[in-house]
Parts: C-alpha cells; structure tokens; sequence
DNA sequence: TAATTCGCTAGACCGA
DNA sequence: TCGGTCTAGCGAA
C-alpha cells in the first residue's frame, strides 16, 4: 500500500509498551498503521560494560548493547540502550547517574527516533507492507498521493466583551475543504446558498462534528485555532454536554500548553495548522510585511484580495438586527481565506518537514531555530553522531551575559550621488561557514594544529579536517538551493511545479539564513560564541577587503553594510566595469564565497543624521533606470509614522531622484503643510501605530503609546502585550503623551496640526531638502501661512 | 522556551 | 528652560 504520512505519534494511553502510530494517506483514505517500537538512549561513561551488566537488571531496559558513536569529534564506546517504554526514561537516568555514567539523547521524542531508524519522514511517499494494521515493512516511495485538507471557523455572540466559552454561545460555524464543500451552519434562517440552518447550538456543534468525521480531512486549517477557535469549541461543547470527537482514534482536540501561557491544540491523526502562527513566523523572517497580522490584512497583502470584514465588536448588533447574510459572507470567507492561506504556505511547510522529519503539525510551530536544531539533530543522526544536551538554565544565562561584535557598517558619503552599483555577497555567513569549516566541534579542537586550521581575524582556529556538522549541513543545503534557483530561471512560472520548487528552494533558504542566529543563540544545544564571532569577523574582513580593492581598481565607495558595497561608477565607466571586477575578487575567494551584482541605479540618496555628524546608516534611497523607488530605513518604511509623513516623504524622494525637481518637492510640502493646517487631513493618515510589548505598569518610560493605551484602558479596551495600536495626537492636552489617544477615541479632524508638521512631516522631508540645499524657511517663501509659521 | 548585532530617532525624564 | 541621558521601538543585514 501507498500513502503520504500525514501523522505520527504513539500511544498515550498504553504506558506498558511503545505503540507508533503512523497515520498514512492512501487512495482509498486515511488508515493507521502501528508498530511496536522501542525507543533508544545512550549511555556515555568509562566502565560501560560493568554498567551494561547492571542495566539489564533495570526494569523496562529490553537492551544494553556496546556500540560507538561519534561525542563531538572523538569516536567513543556508548551503550545502545533499549527501553520497552519512554515512562522508564527518568529512573533510567537516575540509574545510570549512580553507576557514573550518563545518558544522552533521553529528551528526543520517541515518535522522532522512531522515524531516524526506519530513515522516513513525514509528508514523505511511502510503501507499506502490513498486517491487520501491523506494520511490516514501510519505506520512502515515489510519487505522490493527494491529501484532504478543511479549514474552519467560528462566531460567538458576546455583548461588549471578549466572548467566554461558560456564557457565551456559538452562533455560526464555517466549514470549507478540498472536495469543494463550502458551508456556513447557524441557528438563524438566512437566505445563501452555502448556509445550513439548524434548530440550536448543540446542533451547529454536531454538524460540524459530522462533517470533520465524514468528510475526515488530513489537514485542518485554521486562523488561530490554537489560542481561540479550538479551545472555545472545547470547552463550549463540555459547557453543552457535547464532545468533539475529532481525532481519527475518536479522541477530542488535546490542548497542550507551553511556557509562555500560550496553547497549541492537536488533534490526532490530523495536522492542525494553525495559518496565524506560520504568518507570524513569516513575519517574523520577513518573507511577508504586514503590521496587523489580522485574517483581512494578511489576505490582502498575501494573496491581494479583499474580503468582507465585521469588526469582533459589532457581531452581536448584526446578529441580533443586522444584515444576517453579510455575517454568513464574513463567516464563510474566514474559512476560505485561512484555507487559500495555508494553501500558500503549504508546499513550504511540507518541504521543511520533510527535511527536519517533522510532523506539519510540529514544524508549523517551530521557530527558525528550532527548525535549524531539528534540521541538525537529524543530520547527527545519520553521521553517528551524539546529540549535545540542552544548556542548564544557568548556562543560559551566563551565555546571554556574553555578547560579540556583529557586522561591519561603513560610514556613508551623504547628499546625492548617480551610477551607484550596488554588489554583495551571495549568503555570506553560510558561505563564511562552508569555507572555513566554522562548527562547534572544529573550533579550537585539539586534534589538529594551528597550521592544519583555518584562522579567523579574531584568533579562534578551525580544524580543516573532518568537516563539522554544520558546514556539511550547509553545503548540501546550498547545493541544492542554487540548483533548485537554476531550475526556477528555466521554467514557466504558470508550471504548476513551479510553485512547488519555489518552495523548495525557500524551506532551505530559511534553514541557511538562520544557522548563524543559532550559534549565538543561548538556548541552542550547538551554541559556540567563538563561532558567531569568527564568522562576523570574518565577514567585516572580506566586505572591508571589497572596499579597498574597489577603491583600488577606480571605484569611489559610497556604503556598505555587512555583505554589500555601494560604489560610484567614475565619469565615463559603464556597469561592465562592475562585472570586471567581481571576477577579480571572486578569483580570489575561497569556495563558495561569491560576490554578486545586485543592482545598477542612476541616483540614490544618504541624508546627513539628526546631530548633525555625517551621514545616517542603515537610511537612504536609489531609483534605477527604470524609475523604481527603492527605499531603505527610511520613515516611509516604518510603521510608527503616521501615514501623512510617510506619503509626503515617498513624494519628494520621488520629485527629487526620479524627476529631478526639487522646487516641485518645495512646493508639494509646503501645500501639504497648509492641508495639514487647515484640518482636511482625513484621520486614518494621521494614525500612528506601535507595539505594546509589555504589561502596561512595568513600563518605565510612558511614551505616546503608552499613555493612549492606558487611556484606552480605563475606558475598558483590553490592550495585551503583543498588539500594536494605533492612536493619533490630538489637540487635548500639554505634553505629546498627553494629546495622544487610540485612533478609535480620536474624532475626525480632531489633530494637531503642528504636531503632524513640525514631528511628522518636516522631520521625513527636511532631511532629503536639506541635501539640496534648502532650510525650513524655504518652505514658507510665498505661502500665504508664512505668518503663522513658527520658526524659533 | 525558542536566531544575532548594528544603528537611528522620538520623547520622557532629570538635574542644573 | 535647556540640554544631556535613558527608554523604547523599529528597521537593516
């Protein structure tokens, strides 16, 4: 039999023996398949067969065999130690702790170790051979076997509060899959095709218990179904005396809570994805740029539709006396959004699962260095080696004490400047990596001597030989990558396999990217400081290297940051001098370090800082041959400027790089600031958003966001850590804090108008006039406001 | 329980 | 009232 494994996991409920279940999409549906398995652990010491010999005396040990496994660089003797079940794992450790050894490995899921041995994954083919549901065989396959995939969603009705699952009832429920069914089920009669009335609550609630049984889904899409959907459905249904049976063992969703008071909520057999955490963890790697991270905006700026949007707040009104077909609309639409969501992001999420031997439901949650831990313990596996342990909490905050320089930023030349050629680094740290073998085990590693070893600037050594986990991992990464890239430039971008290279080749970008963050990151079991370091230092010799030789073969250098250099075309040169020079410094890189061209633009700009004291980093603006703006640091690129500021500013980098019209940018500003005077700035431009981080008492420092949110507060808005607010500086009041209020309490036209000028707008545009020669008084020439204009 | 450092700027805060 | 310092947030890479 064939099928794609959608889950894994094992037996909770038999505590004497370790029962795999393996969830599989064939054909014909979704089977389970079992089989017996028991999970391994090493035991490290000096007197291993002494230890052996006890061992076999420990109750749920079935085995204790010498071995060797590779302990960072050295190849040692471990005991294989086989357990009947995980439950024995504890008092296994303490056994072996008394007999002076050590066990290693004890802390990986038994579901995992499972999946290394028989060398299988998750959302992987695979052929099985069983019996009465007993696996006999099961083994990688090739080609593919179409899953099932739902997403729902649910209405409450609550009056003014956030609905509470012991009160407050389910009104509407949304059901959509990949069989094409699409329905809404409520209590009310509400004339839409797509909608199922049914007598009470308890039967919306069966309904869609019907349908996650009947039309039984591999896939369950959500949009926050970990924190909100799931766990309302839960408990609402005990509320009512009703189940959710909606594991494929009949078992209910298991709410599951980490650290932080958050939730996550699995279902058996199935993989809950919930669509709000793979789009925070977008965000968060900035492949997508949304500031609200809400159903509607990320569908706009994800997929470019629009759908109809009720606010939580009005539900109840439209319920009790609204239109009942527009809340059915938004209801449906919620699923169907959260289900062409995840449909975006699957074929990214399948790939990284696929290479960490993840489940969906377990990669959809994972941070990017998790996905990079995950990736390795995998990889260590396979070369025999032993995973290292979890750092104490101690360690982890003696290693956070521990700080190390980063990149290297080079002082820009600022004001204007044209024929800029833009070139970096083709993944620098990851390539840094490769080259120089940077790994915690190669690291100042006694088996070799300094001249067997690469030598950073900063003087840590790396062995050459052998090559380190990372740097393997890497290379084959990028390997594969930039084939994948090659493959993506031959091919239609309507193939539907497109879509599915694409993916591919971003499930490794995110793994490369993020394998430099995991050196340095405390937590990690491969932490090392010495090699975060050596590869940033590294970094600033190679891009400084860059400089001085661009500077030598006749380029004047405009900037640079990190892996890039900005240089200026002399008079009379064209781009192909660029390229000439790539390959004089590729001539000279170690393997695969690559300089790239990244980009030609005919005019950028670098404004001088605030103080005074040269140009801003990390803050300009180009504009190519074609007119294309592009701009970096700016205000126009950050969310907490009012939209006013960031239009104006956008205006005039505009009027000033692609028209070459600095009078016009003069001008425009200076109708702007009559607008802005006059009261017609409508409110949604003069709105500023920023993230409340923290619980709104322990904040020291009370700046405008703080005292909107507090206001908020007191009127009986709930503001958590997390969200980003949006308020406005209106009229009332003395200091700037005092005037701000949330955009909701501010009327329209209520603002300040020399707030929005002299804090908003003069500070984006001034900058960039200033480097054309012009003051703030210039602004006022001719303007029937000049009087007005306070200038001291 | 979940990547890093570098850098800019605002607005509050505080003491002279 | 002024100017320096600190807190806070966000972005670049």
């Amino acid at each position: 039999m064939r099928g794609v494994i959608i889950d894994v996991d094992h037996d909770l409920g038999n505590r004497e023996e370790t029962i795999i279940r393996i969830f599989v999409r064939t054909e014909k549906g979704t089977e389970m398949f079992l089989e017996r398995y028991e999970p391994y652990v090493y035991v490290i010491g000096d007197d291993l067969d002494k230890i052996a010999e006890k061992l076999r005396n420990v109750e749920g040990v079935t085995s204790a065999e010498k071995t060797n496994r590779l302990i960072r660089w050295e190849k040692r003797d471990v005991l294989l130690v086989r357990l009947k079940h995980n439950k024995y794992a504890k008092d296994l450790r303490d056994a072996v702790k008394e007999m002076g050894g050590e066990c290693r490995e004890h802390d990986i899921p038994v579901e995992r170790k499972y999946l290394y041995e028989r060398r299988i994954t998750p959302m992987q083919t695979v052929e099985i051979e069983a019996e009465n549901g007993w696996v006999r065989e099961i083994r990688p396959s090739e080609g593919s076997v179409p899953v099932k995939i739902a997403a729902f969603d649910l209405e409450m009705y609550a009056q003014d509060r956030m609905p509470d699952p012991k009160r407050d009832e389910i009104i509407m429920a949304s059901y959509v899959d990949s069989d094409g069914n699409k329905t809404v089920i409520t209590t009310k009669k509400i004339d839409a095709p797509f909608v199922k009335t049914v007598e009470t609550e308890e039967q919306i609630i069966s309904e869609l218990n019907r349908l996650i049984r009947e039309n039984d889904p591999d896939i369950i899409f959500t949009y926050n179904g970990d924190a909100f959907d799931l766990p309302y459905l839960k408990e609402r249904a005990h509320v009512l005396g009703l189940k959710i049976p909606w594991g494929r063992d009949g078992s209910e969703p298991r709410i599951r809570r980490s650290g932080g008071g958050n939730t996550t909520v699995e279902i058996t057999g199935r993989a809950h994805v919930d669509v709000f955490q793979i789009i925070q963890f977008m965000a968060a790697v900035g492949a997508i740029n949304t500031f609200k991270l809400d159903l509607e905006n990320v569908y706009k700026t994800v997929l470019g539709r629009e759908k109809v949007k009720i606010e939580h707040r009005d539900i109840a009104e439209v319920w009790r006396s609204g239109n009942l077909e527009d809340l059915a609309l938004y209801n449906l639409q919620d699923s169907e959004a959260c289900y062409e969501l995840g449909m975006e992001f699957l074929p990214l999420y399948e790939e990284l699962a696929r290479i960490t031997t993840s489940t969906l439901y377990n990669i959809v949650r994972m941070s990017t260095s998790q996905i990079v831990e995950w990736k390795l313990i995998q990889e260590a596996y396979v070369a025999g080696k032993i995973v290292p342990r979890k750092p104490k909490e101690e360690e982890v905050r003696a290693r956070m004490m521990q700080s190390y320089a980063g990149a290297f930023v080079r002082q820009p030349i600022p004001g204007l400047h044209e024929n800029i050629v833009v070139l970096d680094f083709r993944s620098l740290y990851p390539t840094i990596i490769i080259s120089h073998n940077v790994d915690p085990d190669t690291v100042n590693a006694p088996y070799c001597s300094r001249e067997e070893a690469y030598v950073s600037p900063v003087g840590h050594y790396f062995c050459k030989e052998p090559k380190g986990l990372l740097p393997r991992m890497l290379e084959e990464v990028l390997k594969e990558r930039f084939a994948l890239k090659d493959r993506m430039k031959k091919m239609d971008k309507s193939d539907p396999e497109y879509r599915i290279v694409y993916a591919k080749q971003q499930a490794l970008k995110i793994i490369a990217n993020s394998a430099y963050g995991y050196l340095g990151f405390a937590r990690a079991r491969w932490y090392s400081k010495e090699c975060a370091e050596a590869i940033t230092a590294w970094a600033r010799k190679y891009i400084q290297d860059v400089m001085k030789k661009a500077e030598e073969f006749g380029f004047k250098v405009l900037y640079g940051d990190t892996d890039s250099v900005f240089l200026v075309l002399p008079e009379g040169w064209g781009v192909e001098k660029a390229f000439e020079f790539l390959e004089k410094i590729n001539a000279e890189l170690p393997k695969p370090m690559t300089l790239e061209f990244d980009g030609f633009y005919k005019r950028g700009i670098f404004l001088t800082r605030r103080g005074g004291q040269g140009a801003a980093k990390k803050k300009y603006a180009l504009i190519d041959e074609k007119g294309n703006l592009k701009i970096t640091g700016m205000e126009y690129v950050r969310r907490d400027w009012a939209e006013i500021a960031k239009e104006v500013q956008k205006r005039v980098l505009e009027l000033v790089l692609g028209e070459g019209k600095p009078d016009k940018a003069v001008e425009y500003v200076r109708r702007i600031i009559d607008d802005i005077r006059a009261g017609k700035v409508p409110k949604e431009k003069l709105i500023i958003y920023t993230q409340i981080r923290r619980d709104l008492d322990r904040y020291e420092a009370k700046g405008p966001h703080v005292a909107a949110a507090i206001k908020a507060m007191r009127r009986g808005v709930k503001i958590e850590p997390g969200m980003i607010i949006g308020y406005v500086i209106t009229r009332r009041g003395k200091s700037i804090s005092d005037k701000a209020e949330l955009a909701a309490f501010a009327e329209d036209g209520d603002y300040d108008p020399e707030y929005y000028i002299h804090n908003q707008v003069l500070p984006a545009v001034m900058p960039i006039l200033e480097e054309l020669g012009y003051t703030e008084r210039d602004l006022s020439k001719g303007s029937a406001q000049k009087t007005l204009f306070d200038f001291t």
